[in-house]
Formats: structure tokens, C-alpha cells, sequence
DNA sequence: CGAAAGGCTCTTTTT
DNA sequence: GAGCCTTTCG
């Protein structure tokens, strides 16, 4: 099979661009993965490169799967040396396997957002940093702005340029010695810890030098400068660099992300080629235009000429509805009609948000219809309580100085081990410069055979806290608990490790004691089919690879494209998925853009990128729907329609709304083109000036008589709540044409 | 020590 | 609406 033979011009100078650094910028649907797997298999196929001197980076494992399994065909096997991996995954198998040299025990645990916040909160209190004053969150996320950079807590304090900068380097501190001592990374660490490894160690940066001979960076624009320094290093010696990227659609910089890194691969490689792929494959005329009208009012950002030579399709459907709850209606029964035809089928079809929280009225109302439908990432199921307390005693077993483990499983279930209790062990192991767990083993043995504890080694022991016999007894058998656990782990196959730890440990009565018992265990013995995929390894690298495993997936990971089923996602996740049919909900300013982003220029180009991201996963048929009253948290609000859509030129969208009309509650139909900023014209021969209040009694069209329940004004209108007979409506005072009776 | 209840504060995206 | 924290009571 000739690897060229099915390449544009482009795409086979991509392809062909073998020794040396190389640019791709990639527009939307531009066959950018098929460049990547043709271009792996011509080294492999055509050059002779041997498969285990390639190295590829993807964004999620899922992207890296899927290439594999298409080089699989394209090179008929042979990919089996090939390594694929996201940053993270990779660098956690370098530090496992060299971290030795920055004295990292290759048994550290990976903390999460949660892990990280647990243990922040502890740093901070240790600094004596108010949490009231000084939000957690925005601590952490200030750290890992410092580790983005490679920045470590004294450069932040010396260069420090404000109090807050010398409060985040103060927290940093304590925060990075917190988690030394629990012997654990965070995401950050992974990628600062890598490079800085191969910075002291350039013979163990040789090592890995010679191996990787050709490097394939995708989702470049999407990579911070740790990442792009760790490619630069891995790429010194061959300078085989070859990155793929499309600056529009860079969506992470509020992750750190660096759209310098694609600006500047030109500067640091100035015999850089560069190639464009500019043809589109994906799109119909319509929606690629569309795409492009919204992007290009960006101003920061090269202008690029994308084109297809597919149909020009339909315009997109803007909807407005009334609430959200009505605005997921209309989806669920406009993906009944499309599915109804007979040529779509459920899969072909995303519902795309802004956040997680719109999915819920979606799914609801998909529930009601019965129509099938897979949540990304709905309530993450690794970030339920009993995954993650399950997840903690495994972590535990495998790195007894993980501390946050130890605080979750300690009393879990309750053993009578407070907070109380648990703060003095952990003052105590603080004096005594141990590990918790370490003092843990201690209590326990001081009380079963106190003549055996020398107490010229260890004074402390004697002015320790004066715990009561009875929580002796509890901390002793807790602490046999995982000594016993821990011995058993060596030799068990990790599923039977499992079986007995939720098991021993009174978890499993625990839990099915619990209101919700049932579907939560359930949970859990979701996690064993995950701990089975293991079972072919042995004791020690299983526990390992599992809990690597699932702190590492990503929620898209697991998006089954066959099933049957509508696909809800947030906009973040779709980056690099295509469906036939693209629904793009909350289409409001506020949501997307959204408020964060309302008064920052450069997070409103962001926000744009990413509407362009959502608009451009759409082959066929694309919608924008918008409700204008929306539940935020707990209150209903009224929004305008994103400005955003007032960017796109009228012929390219059809606004024919008939959704909602029966029942008589359409919203207004305020765009303005290309005027975003003019507030609606209000429309000649509406009542807005009947005076009603509650108690009056009203006459509808449609509804007949009613009682009105409550009003209250909403920016120039009023929401009426009107009982009629067997129902209660909410009604805009300018649209329900309400006439007074009596 | 722990369960229950009441009050508080958030607006986002995730490896 | 929900998750977190504090308070209160058993």
C-alpha cells in the first residue's frame, strides 16, 4: 500500500518532512491525525526507522489509542515499540523509571485536584494563612502557575511582586514539603520534575536522546513551556521535531497553556518547515464559513484561508427558547425528528455547553423522552466518594507515606477516630519529623508492649499525646489493619488485593449500609472491572499501573463512539471530535462568553476559540440554541444572546423559530446584526403597560381565564406567574398578550 | 465522637 | 443548587 498515495499536496509534504524540525499548522478538519499516523508509518514503512525510536505526544490517551490502532492497519502490526502517551503519562513512566536521581521513589502516588486541595489547606495552615482570606483554589491554581514556569517558591517570594506573591510562595513552600513527604506528585510535578531531571542528569537525558530519534507533538498550541522545554530536550540531539497545532483553537490558557510555544517553534528553529493544511474535509461551505466569520474578529491571531470543496449545506438553526429546561426540550425532540428520517443515527449527533452544570436540564429531559444519550463526564466517576475512598486505600497500601490517603480511609468507615484524634497524630508525627503511618505503628506497639519501647531513642514517645486506652485500641487495630493489608498486597494478584481490602476494612458493609447503598457498591465493583485489566501483571506493577491509570485518564477516555446514544460534552472536551450533527446550547453571553471572561480581552479571544472549536466539529448540520431565563446557581436570571452570534453574517444562519410558539413564550427575537451592542427594539403593539399585581384576574388567548399569582419586572418587562384552570404559568407581560377581566 | 441541621458562598473549562 | 463549614445536641 503507497502511504502517499492518498495525501493532498499538503498533507504529503507534511509527511515527507522527515529529518529535521518541522511547523504544521492544521486548520479544522483538516486531516491532521491522518498526517500524523501516515507520516509514523512512512518512517517506519518507507524510511526504516525503527518503531521503538518514535516517540508521539497526544493530548488524551484516547487520541494516543486511536492512533495506534491506526497504525496498527497502515503498517499491518509492528506498532507494539511505539510510544504514544499524553505529557503526563509519559513523564510519570520516565520518573518511575529514573526519579531515583532526584531522590523520587518510584512508588509516588499522582495527587489530583482534590488530593491537592486537601493538602493545601493543610500548607496553608501550617503558614498560618488565612483560607478565608486567601482562597485554597486560587493558591493552588497560583502554584501551578509557578511550576508551569518552573518557578520554585523562593524565585516567587524574591521576585515577588506583591503580598499575594509572597503569600503563594509561603504556601508553596510548605505545599511542596507536604507532598515530599507523602511521597507523591502532582500534575505539574510530573512534567517540572521531568525536566529538571534531565537538566542535572544530561547522561540520563542522553539515554533517552538516542532513543527518541523522531518526536510528533500534537495539540501544540495547547502545550505550556515545561512541555515545550521537555521537546526541546528530547529533541537536541536528532532535531526531529516535528509539531502539529492550530493556534485557533488553542482553549488552555487558563491551564498555563503558551500560545507563544507555536509562535515562537519558528525562532527556536529557525530551519523550520512549515507547512500549512489549509483544505477542509470535515465541513459544508455554510459551517466552515461560519467558523471563520467568528474567528476572524479576533484580533490576536494570523489570518489563515481555509476552504472544502463539500456541499454548501444548510444554514445553522438558531433557536431561542424560553428556559433551559424548554431549550433541552427542543433538542431532545429536534434529535427525535433528524434520527426519525431514518439517515441519522443517535451517534452522529453532540449536544455541546460551556460548563458542566448545563448538562443536567439536558439530561433530564432526555431521560423523560427516553432517548439514549452518553454523558462525558457527567458526576466523574472517579471523583465519587467510594471510588475514591476504595482508590485511597489502595494508594495507601502502595505508598504508606501518602498522608491525604491516610486522612480519608483513617475513619472511613467510622472507627471512632475523629478529627481530634487525627489532628494529635498528625501534630505529633510533625514533632517527631516521621510519617503519620510511621507513628501510627508506634502507638500500637508502645500500647501492646510499652517495655519494649526504648525510650531513650525515642523521648517522645513519653510526652506524645495522652490518647485514651480506648482510642489506643482503635489506632492499634487500625494500624494492624494495614500492616496486614500492606503484607498481603505483595503477594496478592491486585484483584484479590481488592476483594479483601474492601473486605477487612468493613468498606463494603459500610457502604451497602448507606441509603444509596446499592449503587454505590455498584460504583465500586465498577472499579474492579478496571482493577481486572490488570491482572495479567504482576502484585507490585499492577497496584502501580492501576492507580496511574485512573489518575491520569481523562474524562473523553472513555466516550464510547459506537454506542447508540447522543453525545453530551462540554465544548473543552469535543476539541478533536467530529459529529455529523452539533448542537451548541447556551448560546448566551454570560455562558459562552462567559462572565469570567466578559471584561479580559484576551480570555474573550479565548472564549471565541473556543465557540470556533464547537462550530467546526460539525459536519452537516449545525444549531445554536439559546434560552433566555436560565437557573444559575438557584436563581433564575434572564441573559442576552452571545455576541458571538451576532458575528456571524446573516447568510449563514436561518432564524425561522417556530419552537415554543403554542405554548406562546418565546423569547423575544432581540438579535440586531452586527450591531451586538443595540439593545432590542421593542416590538410596536405589545402590551407592557397593563398594571396587574396579585389577585387580578386575566384572560389569555390561548389559556383562558386566570388568577395572577405574582409579578415581579425583569429588566424592561415583567414575569407574571398566572394560575389558570389546572395550571400554572410563567409568562412574559410583553409577550402573553394578558388581558384584564373584572 | 458523630450525626444532624442551618448558614454560608460560589458562578468555568481539566491533565 | 450543592458543597462546605460551623454549631448544636445526643
Amino acid at each position: 500500500m503507497d502511504i502517499l498515495a492518498e495525501l493532498n499536496p499538503a498533507q504529503r509534504q507534511a509527511v515527507e518532512a522527515i529529518d529535521g524540525p518541522v511547523l504544521i499548522l492544521a486548520g479544522p478538519g483538516s486531516g491532521k491525525t491522518r498526517v500524523i499516523t501516515h507520516r509514523i508509518a512512512y518512517l517506519i514503512k518507507t524510511v526504516g526507522v525503527s518503531p521503538r525510536h518514535i516517540l508521539t505526544v497526544t493530548f488524551t490517551n484516547k487520541a494516543a489509542k486511536e492512533m495506534k490502532a491506526r497504525l496498527y492497519q497502515l503498517v499491518s502490526g509492528s506498532v507494539a515499540d511505539l510510544t504514544f502517551g499524553t505529557f503526563h503519562s509519559i513523564c510519570a513512566k520516565i520518573l518511575r523509571q529514573d526519579g531515583k536521581a532526584l531522590n523520587i521513589d518510584p512508588r509516588f502516588v499522582i495527587y489530583d485536584r482534590d488530593d491537592q486541595l486537601a493538602i493545601v489547606k493543610r500548607a496553608m495552615q501550617d503558614a498560618e494563612l488565612d483560607p478565608k482570606q486567601y482562597a485554597p483554589a486560587a493558591i493552588i491554581s497560583a502554584i501551578s502557575a509557578a511550576k508551569s514556569q518552573m518557578q520554585t517558591p523562593d524565585n516567587i517570594i524574591k521576585q515577588g511582586r506583591s503580598y499575594f506573591d509572597e503569600v503563594v510562595g509561603r504556601a508553596y513552600e510548605r505545599y511542596q514539603k507536604l507532598l515530599e513527604e507523602s511521597n507523591a506528585l502532582d500534575f505539574d510535578d510530573l512534567l517540572m520534575k521531568t525536566v529538571l531531571l534531565f537538566r542535572k542528569n544530561p547522561e540520563i537525558l542522553a539515554r533517552y536522546q538516542s532513543r527518541y530519534r523522531h518526536v510528533m507533538v500534537d495539540e501544540f498550541q495547547d502545550t505550556n513551556v515545561v512541555q515545550y522545554e521537555l521537546i526541546k530536550q528530547l529533541g537536541a540531539k536528532y532535531r526531529n521535531i516535528c509539531v502539529v497545532g492550530d493556534p485557533d483553537q488553542s482553549i488552555y490558557s487558563w491551564r498555563y497553556a503558551d500560545l507563544r510555544n507555536i509562535l515562537s517553534f519558528e525562532k527556536d528553529f529557525p530551519d523550520a518547515k512549515v507547512v500549512l493544511l489549509e483544505e477542509n474535509y470535515r465541513s459544508t461551505k455554510m459551517i466552515l464559513e461560519a467558523a471563520s466569520s467568528i474567528i476572524s474578529v479576533n484580533k490576536q491571531r494570523k489570518a489563515k484561508n481555509l476552504f472544502t470543496q463539500n456541499e454548501p449545506g444548510e444554514p445553522a438553526a438558531i433557536i431561542e427558547t424560553y428556559t433551559e429546561q424548554e431549550e433541552a426540550r427542543f433538542v431532545v425532540s429536534e434529535v427525535e425528528k433528524l434520527v426519525g428520517g431514518g439517515e441519522l443515527s443517535l451517534r452522529d449527533i453532540a449536544v455541546m455547553y460551556r460548563t458542566n452544570a448545563q448538562s443536567r436540564a439536558l439530561e433530564e429531559a432526555f431521560i423523560r423522552y427516553g432517548t439514549a444519550y452518553k454523558l462525558v463526564a457527567g458526576t466523574r466517576f472517579y471523583e465519587r466518594r467510594e471510588v475514591k475512598d476504595v482508590i485511597a486505600y489502595l494508594r495507601f497500601i502502595q505508598n504508606p507515606n501518602d498522608s491525604v490517603s491516610l486522612m480519608r480511609i483513617i475513619n472511613t468507615p467510622q472507627r471512632g477516630i475523629g478529627d481530634q484524634t487525627q489532628n494529635r497524630l498528625a501534630a505529633w508525627a510533625k514533632d517527631m519529623g516521621i510519617s503519620q503511618y510511621d507513628t501510627l505503628q508506634r502507638i500500637g506497639k508502645s500500647s501492646a508492649h510499652p517495655e519494649h519501647v526504648d525510650k531513650s531513642v525515642h523521648p517522645e514517645l513519653v510526652e506524645g499525646p495522652h490518647f485514651s486506652p480506648q482510642t489506643i485500641r482503635t489506632l492499634t487495630a487500625f494500624s494492624n489493619l494495614m500492616v496486614e493489608l500492606i503484607g498481603r498486597s505483595k503477594e496478592l494478584k491486585l484483584i484479590d488485593l481488592f476483594d479483601l481490602v474492601v473486605e477487612r476494612s468493613g468498606y463494603k458493609k459500610y457502604i451497602l449500609g448507606e441509603e444509596d447503598g446499592k449503587e454505590r457498591w455498584d460504583n465500586v465493583m465498577e472499579l474492579r472491572t478496571v482493577a481486572q485489566e490488570y491482572i495479567d501483571l504482576d502484585p507490585s506493577d499492577a497496584l502501580t499501573a492501576f492507580l496511574e491509570g485512573v489518575t491520569l485518564v481523562s474524562d473523553v477516555d472513555s466516550l464510547d463512539e459506537a454506542a447508540s446514544a447522543v453525545t453530551l460534552i462540554t465544548l473543552h472536551q469535543a476539541k478533536g471530535l467530529e459529529f455529523p450533527v452539533v448542537f451548541m446550547v447556551g448560546m448566551e453571553d454570560g455562558i459562552l462568553p462567559h462572565f469570567k471572561s466578559l471584561d479580559d480581552p484576551s480570555q474573550m479571544e479565548e472564549e471565541r476559540r473556543l465557540c470556533y472549536v464547537g462550530i467546526t466539529r460539525a459536519k452537516q448540520k449545525l444549531y445554536f440554541v439559546r434560552a433566555f431565563r436560565r437557573n444559575l446557581m438557584g436563581r433564575s436570571t434572564v441573559s442576552q444572546p452571545s455576541r458571538f452570534l451576532a458575528e456571524l453574517p446573516r447568510h449563514l444562519v436561518s432564524t425561522g423559530n417556530n419552537w415554543g410558539k403554542e405554548e406562546n413564550q418565546t423569547a423575544p427575537s432581540i438579535y440586531s446584526w452586527n450591531k451586538p451592542s443595540t439593545p432590542a427594539p421593542s416590538s410596536p403593539g405589545r402590551r407592557t403597560n397593563i398594571d396587574l399585581k396579585a389577585g387580578d384576574h386575566v384572560h389569555h388567548i390561548q389559556f383562558g381565564q386566570g388568577v395572577v399569582v405574582n409579578c415581579r419586572p425583569v429588566k424592561d418587562d415583567s414575569e407574571i406567574i398566572v394560575a389558570f384552570a389546572g395550571e400554572v404559568k410563567k409568562l412574559l407581560l410583553s409577550f402573553a398578550n394578558l388581558e384584564k377581566v373584572g
